[in-house]
DNA sequence: CGTGTTATTATGTGCATACATAAAAACATG
DNA sequence: CATGTTTTTATGTATGCACATAATAACACG
């Protein structure tokens, strides 16, 4: 009778998982203990809960204090969106990227974004083209808190794009992210040079320094777009 | 001089961002190694190592061997979606869910879908609707490869969905997941109950387990449905 | 028999130590 | 001076041990 053990934490990690996908432990059900799985796999403890725990940060399995470890029963897909900055995203895929800003104003919002970045008073509002390939790659409607971010107005924003700008001088402690569809009108399929009433991929995003508001960002891509990971 | 100490690895990783977000710590910046942070934190090695892997797992540091640690220079914000059972998702949002099968077929599939696959001959082809408040919610279409997967030719998918009965039996290893936009046509509109040529919120997933593929499904989702995570 | 208390137990974490490993830096050598 | 080798160094990880903590299970008691 052969035994194999498993020395490190990425071994014990695979086992666990071949025993899942094997069907050995079924969703919902609970696995052996840290301490007999470490004396089986011929290791210490502190590597089977290094195992395990990274397991579960990935949502296979469920951990409960006393309750003890089982299989998730519904493997949550957790998929992780690399959200880049879209020069690096554009870059990454082997295009020249572009840029180009549309319009640079210093005005009061309306009650939606007034509301939603918590803030009084007027706000940056930038609007912006992205390029790859001198194709229209995705079209940016921005507000920065510019009471949280003063400097932010000496800042011409004609070459460098706020997306990069922000991200070196305005840091962010959370932030929210949303994805959604929307039908192009006639002045965004303009600056996109496509059909209007196009189906356009739509990122919103908010950023938080603590309790203020940083910026608050709606990105238009490209008819086609596409945002992929892995699961 | 006091000198705070900083005991368990959530208060050391609380202070590295502190720092971070201080801007003591530029991004780009290298900051001193775990052996000197242990000892300025007055704790182990081992705990600052645990919080900074922590980080850079989250994407706030970029850490490698000899070379050190430094703040990450672009944050890449790292959304982690959870995509889960859709009538979880639909319940989850306090709404009574309803399925509908439209279509169930035995198959052989298009050039693109055998192709993506991997596989020959044929396919289980499904159509369903899933309802939100007896609302069409989304529209799914999706092969399942019964030649990996035999056992989905017994069931019928009139009350359960491929989505629940797939997660249930049959596992998988990896997967593809992309988001994306696109315009409703006739048929898509009808089923919808929307107006034809909406843009329609897209979400396509391949699964397979080890070298097989298990089932490609799209889902159509109905005009305003958003996709939201916290950064 | 319900209810509040205590014991038990599985995971969570900290520490000191040791060694592994990747990669940069220093060095040697033709 | 280019190129290949060795040294150095910071992170990566395994181990045994100890104690913390959450949550269940067992128990006692009115």
């Amino acid at each position: 009778m052969n035994k194999p053990t498993f020395r490190d934490w990425r071994s014990v990690q695979d086992e666990v998982l071949r025993r899942i996908h094997a069907r050995e432990w079924k969703p919902g059900d609970l696995i052996p203990n840290e301490v007999d799985l470490a004396t089986e796999f011929g290791c210490a403890r502190t590597t089977v809960n290094r195992a395990l725990r990274s397991l579960a940060e990935s949502g296979m399995l469920d951990r409960r204090r006393k309750a003890g470890t089982r299989v998730a029963a519904q493997p949550i897909a957790r998929a992780t969106l690399e959200i880049a900055v879209i020069r690096k995203e554009v870059e990454d895929k082997g295009q020249t990227y572009g840029y180009r800003l549309i319009e640079n104003l210093t005005e009061l919002p309306n009650a939606t974004v007034r509301g939603s970045m918590r803030t009084e008073g007027k706000l940056l509002h930038l609007r912006a083209l992205h390029f790859a390939n001198k194709q229209p790659y995705a079209l940016e409607d921005r507000w920065i808190n510019i009471q949280h971010v003063p400097h932010a107005r000496d800042e011409p924003f004609e070459t460098v794009s706020a997306n990069e700008w922000l991200l070196a001088h305005a840091p962010y402690t959370h932030g929210e992210i949303s994805f959604s569809a929307k039908m192009a009108t006639m002045d965004e399929a303009g600056k996109l040079c496509c059909p209007s009433q196009s189906a356009l991929f739509v990122i919103d995003r908010m950023t938080w320094d603590n309790e203020h508001s940083v910026t608050k960002v709606r990105l238009l891509f490209s008819p086609g777009h596409r945002l992929d990971t892995q699961l």
